[in-house]
DNA sequence: TATATTCATGACTATTACTCATGCATTTGG
DNA sequence: CCAAATGCATGAGTAATAGTCATGAATATA
């Protein structure tokens, strides 16, 4: 039954609407815009595509004929499902934009969200998504459009651009030092040690860079989280090594003290990491604001 | 919800439909008979009009977005009802063309309707509806595209056209001949009379035809149908005015003889009636077989 | 590494949509 | 009844859109 015949243009289908609703060429070149001419043009273009008289010119006027009338019926209707599915999308595409983000928990927490109010304020109408995330995972799968890593220049499937370095301090409260004084880089080795179990190496390294340090390095506390870490740290149950992107708060009030830098060694970095294609303008504006965030010390 | 938004042209939506379908440009110009080039433009043009991503460009192939996905379904939905309509109204007009008569009752049963066979072979797919009416009528609202009108050249609201005269003769059946011999025109006058109740002049005019008549005409039997009053003379039972078109059988059988024509005088003619405004196709294609055929006698 | 493939885009051509002017047939108003 | 107004159709021409050809960039493949 269909077959491979052209469907008429929007244009010819809108004059016929428009023609059928006001029984005028006339008032339906008003309506759309158009002069008579054009609609009476693009109406007698539908009849020779259909092969059939839609209209009977009587006098000075137009009539729809049966076919005409249950043409205009199914076109109506055809037309206006149109209109909705366009609408829709276009209110989607406005509305709903959403930016899916991943970041570490810690680094989420304490560095990305405090700012995010800011890239809000300048894209009211994007919605934000937040995951954390320890390890890469399919950006595509999970529909992430950026996610900030932590780790060497490997993710498979991902673009990795860098963001920046990480800077490792040597932290201790306050009242950890009444109680251990340091006056060298080696006295912080006779304090309680906090670890990071993911990145247990980073006391052997800062050990590594104390001339004349023997070979042990103290068990103290072990935790997984950064965040955990950062806690211990400002109770006074240890000395920690962490970013300083993620304690610039406490660096600050002074509830932790900068003692000491620690290389890595390690070459790992910040990334940003973006899933094959081409960046969404709204991805491009978040990477372009977290690059500034990064350069923007407080 | 739904706002003055242009709906994207057919040639839009079809690209975007074969590039969904597809995932690639390349495979939908195939598929549309059209370039690359051509299908990247429309559908960069559909998303600019969305004010949405709706492929994923990566690496040199293309993948629909979430965005992209919910337009394509509903756009597959919308053209497929599309071309359903197109393909109904076009096939409507190809197998259901149906073309209305009217005419009188024994003009019809006798002259029209024995010939259509005729006409109907010269258009098979042109389906044909008769009715018999006594009176002019509204075309109009009856839907009649075509009426055969004897009368005065008066109908409102429909465009007459002159088809022919009406050929009056006096007739008698060859029994009644014989019962009454028939040498000049006044014998006929003592002969039973037979008359058409709605054209009772008729034996007048034919009387003061004859010249030294006297002002008497027979009664006689009446009838309200010219086709009683042809069965009627053709069994003896009198003679009778009629119509030539009505009697071209019997008088080629001899069933009926002709002895004389009557003038009518009152100016009444066989019309073609059509609605108001432009003859279909098919209306204005019987006018001209009808004319033809009454052209061409048997 | 060389070759093939696919999308994007500049420059250009072809086609469609539309305007302006005019004619014809009618409707309307005086 | 006649002049003016109205509305559809159509010729000639213009503007906008659809589409092609050629080319470049980025990738995929052998």
């Amino acid at each position: 039954m269909e077959r491979d015949i052209p469907i008429p243009s929007i244009s010819v289908l809108r004059c016929f609407e428009a023609a059928a609703k006001h029984q005028s060429f006339t008032a339906a070149a008003e309506e759309l815009g158009l002069t008579q001419s054009g609609v009476s043009r693009q109406v007698k273009e539908l009849e020779e595509q259909i092969g059939a008289t839609l209209f009977r010119r009587e006098g000075r006027g137009i009539r729809l004929t049966q076919a005409g009338k249950s043409l205009a019926d199914s076109v109506f209707s055809d037309l206006s499902r149109l209109r909705r599915t366009i609408s829709q999308a276009v209110a989607a595409g406005e509305t709903q934009e959403l930016l899916t983000i991943a970041a570490l928990p810690t680094f989420a927490t304490r560095w990305l969200v405090p700012r995010l109010k800011d890239f809000k304020e300048k894209r009211p109408n994007l919605d934000l998504m937040v995951y954390s995330r320890s390890e890469p995972f399919d950006l595509v799968e999970l529909g992430v459009d950026v996610a900030i890593h932590f780790g060497a220049n490997d993710w498979p499937g991902a673009k990795l651009s860098p963001l920046c370095p990480e800077d490792l301090v040597v932290v201790a409260s306050p009242a950890l030092l009444e109680a251990h004084p340091v006056t060298e880089k080696s006295d912080i080795l006779e304090m309680p040690l906090l670890h990071m179990t993911s990145r247990a190496h980073l006391w052997k390294a800062f050990h590594k860079g104390i001339p004349g340090a023997d070979g042990h390095v103290q068990m103290g506390s072990y935790f997984d989280q950064f965040s955990l870490v950062i806690a211990a740290a400002v109770s006074g149950m240890g000395a920690a090594i962490l970013p300083t992107y993620l304690i610039e708060t406490e660096l600050a009030s002074g509830a932790l003290v900068s003692l000491a830098p620690v290389r890595d060694g390690s070459g790992h970095n910040y990334y940003l990491a973006t899933p094959p294609g081409k960046l969404s303008p709204s991805a491009a504006e978040f990477l372009t604001w977290v690059r500034g965030q990064v350069s923007r010390r407080v």
